[in-house]
DNA sequence: CGTCCATGTCTAC
DNA sequence: TAGACCTGGACGG
């Protein structure tokens, strides 16, 4: 759930429960590739024992401010997430407290215990995320390089459709570029385009001043919508084409087909007959099917031909009902307790590698972890794939200026300043350089006890484990030795307290998934 | 069991 | 602009 909405929920979560707490235990993962930068243990000895003061976030990145720096920050990537012990989802739905979930699910990278008895987390399954731990992190890269907080500093309508006109490529594209304006990720693109009537592949340039302001206003328009309620899809308008955006049959809204191209990459939800081009279009969108079948959406919506302009925008319909967003069809029933705990399985360490190539873990020596260990040795190495960054020369662009800014309204937490701005927005000269701190090794700290690992045959992390297949694990089943989720039931709960999960650390050889390459002709 | 997709970057050709 | 990077889940066979 990261885009600008989500983060924000986060950080408006985290600031209404851990502000003014003092960090008395802190968990690290033992996952380099998260925790990015700094070491596990490094990581924990900056934060035990520091209160937790303030929170902030600039596009998708949030940072902690505590008594003293350094401070811990995090990108969210794909699927980072924060989770309190006890709330549920999005909090401010003061509902259910769903203790069906254990707490910190297995995909944690940071847990912490509070001294007022609060427990947050911060978890990523698919480890894109980065966690790192910064000085002044509004200052330094990444978040340095962030351009205007689409939010909290969005220019003025007049900086922003100056600053389109520098820009070449495509609107979608330049709207996910984080140096131009931070926060806006692929659903927000798709919806602020939609809702302003433009094609997600017109060339920047080529947009007119009245586009420009739609656009412009539809940014706005929809972050506060979306910030005003906390990411809660379910309270997004109905109107909205996100509610349709992932599904896989979908089809159309409100009498109009979606279709999607690829865009700056990444997959675009559009409604060819609202956005129509109005200008050059850029090359090299591939198509995709259509996707069309009629869809069964309710149909209540509310006009049915009016098209989306952004002045309705506002109109909120609340949705309700629908699911989250859900892919394809509605999740079949889930089986919840079927924990089978198959016991032995494990020493399925024969696995061959099918479908996707296993994670290879160290199998090297033991691959053990072994119990207080801080890992950090099994570090992968980082490979830098660099070039050095080409400075990019263009000319300049406009620099835009922020408009007016949020103050806190939304978030109790409190202030969330910007700072002042920098009045930069796309980064017209500024070269973007991005390099990273280098990845400490490991020291290994005094003994700092971050992980206690347990010897159960989980340390397998690295050696055996068969990795659950790819296939498809029929759900509710867990991987037994890998993971340690089954055994929920009794004696799990020293588990807990490692921090390893998912600590392949080995560095792949072969990255990426061999299959794939379809047939390349 | 294999393939495809994913609210995001980041680098190489 | 296209892969890589990672991994869960939906879906097809």
């Amino acid at each position: 759930m990261p885009e600008l909405p989500e983060v924000q929920a986060a950080k408006v979560l985290v600031g209404s429960r851990c502000l003014g707490g003092v960090i008395v235990k802190a968990l690290v993962a033992n996952d380099s590739k998260v925790i990015d930068g700094v070491t596990p243990a490094a990581l924990q000895k900056a934060l035990l024992g520091k209160k937790i003061l303030e929170t902030h976030r600039k596009g998708k990145h949030l940072w902690l401010q505590l008594d003293s720096p350094p401070y811990p920050s995090f990108q969210f990537g794909m699927s980072g997430a924060v989770v309190v012990k006890g709330v549920k989802g999005l909090q401010y739905k003061s509902s259910k407290v769903d203790d069906t979930e254990e707490f910190p699910s297995k995909y944690w990278k940071v847990h912490l215990k509070l001294d007022t008895g609060v427990e947050v987390a911060f978890t990523d399954k698919r480890r894109f995320a980065r966690v790192r731990l910064l000085d002044d992190p509004a200052k330094e890269p990444p978040i340095s390089e962030l351009g205007l907080d689409a939010y909290l500093e969005l220019p003025s309508a007049k900086d922003f459709t100056e600053a389109l006109k520098t820009k070449k490529g495509a609107i979608k594209a330049l709207l996910l570029d984080q140096s131009f304006l931070a926060g806006i990720g692929n659903w927000v693109g798709d919806e602020v385009l939609y809702q302003s009537k433009i094609h997600p592949e017109q060339s920047a340039n080529s947009l007119k001043d009245e586009e420009c302001t739609r656009l412009h206003t539809a940014i706005r328009v929809v972050l506060d919508k979306a910030v005003s309620v906390h990411a809660d899809s379910e309270k997004f308008p109905r109107s909205w084409i996100f509610h349709h955006r992932w599904d896989r049959k979908p089809g159309k809204i409100r009498g109009n087909q979606i279709e999607t191209v690829t865009v700056g990459g990444r997959t675009s939800a559009y409604v060819p007959n609202i956005q129509k081009y109005s200008g050059r279009e850029l090359k090299g969108a591939r198509r995709k099917a259509a996707i069309a079948h009629d869809i069964p959406h309710d149909e209540t919506d509310t006009d049915e031909n009016v098209d989306p302009a952004v002045g309705e925008v506002a109109a909120d319909k609340e949705m309700k009902t629908q699911p989250k967003h859900s892919r394809g069809r509605p999740p079949k029933h889930k089986v919840d307790n079927v924990v089978n705990s198959t016991p032995s399985a494990v020493s399925s360490a024969g696995a061959k590698k099918r479908g996707r190539p296993s994670k290879q873990k160290p199998t090297s020596s033991e691959g053990k972890v072994d119990t207080e260990e801080i890992g950090t040795e099994s570090l992968s190495e980082p490979k830098r794939r660099g070039r050095p960054p080409k400075v990019k020369t263009d000319t300049q662009t406009k620099v835009l200026t922020k408009e007016g800014e949020k103050t806190s309204e939304d978030d109790d937490s409190g202030v969330e300043d910007a700072g002042e701005a920098p009045n930069k927005l796309a980064g017209a000269g500024t070269p973007k350089r991005r390099d990273r701190p280098p990845k400490s090794k490991p020291e290994a700290a005094e003994e700092v006890e971050i992980i206690k690992k347990i010897k159960l045959g989980l340390s397998d992390e690295g050696s055996a484990s068969p990795k659950r297949g790819r296939g498809r694990p029929p759900k509710t089943k867990s991987d037994p030795e890998a993971k340690l989720a089954d055994t929920k039931n009794g004696h799990v709960e020293v588990l807990t307290q490692v921090a390893e999960n998912a600590v392949p650390t080995l560095t792949p050889k072969k990255r990426g998934r061999p299959s794939k390459t379809k047939a390349p002709s």
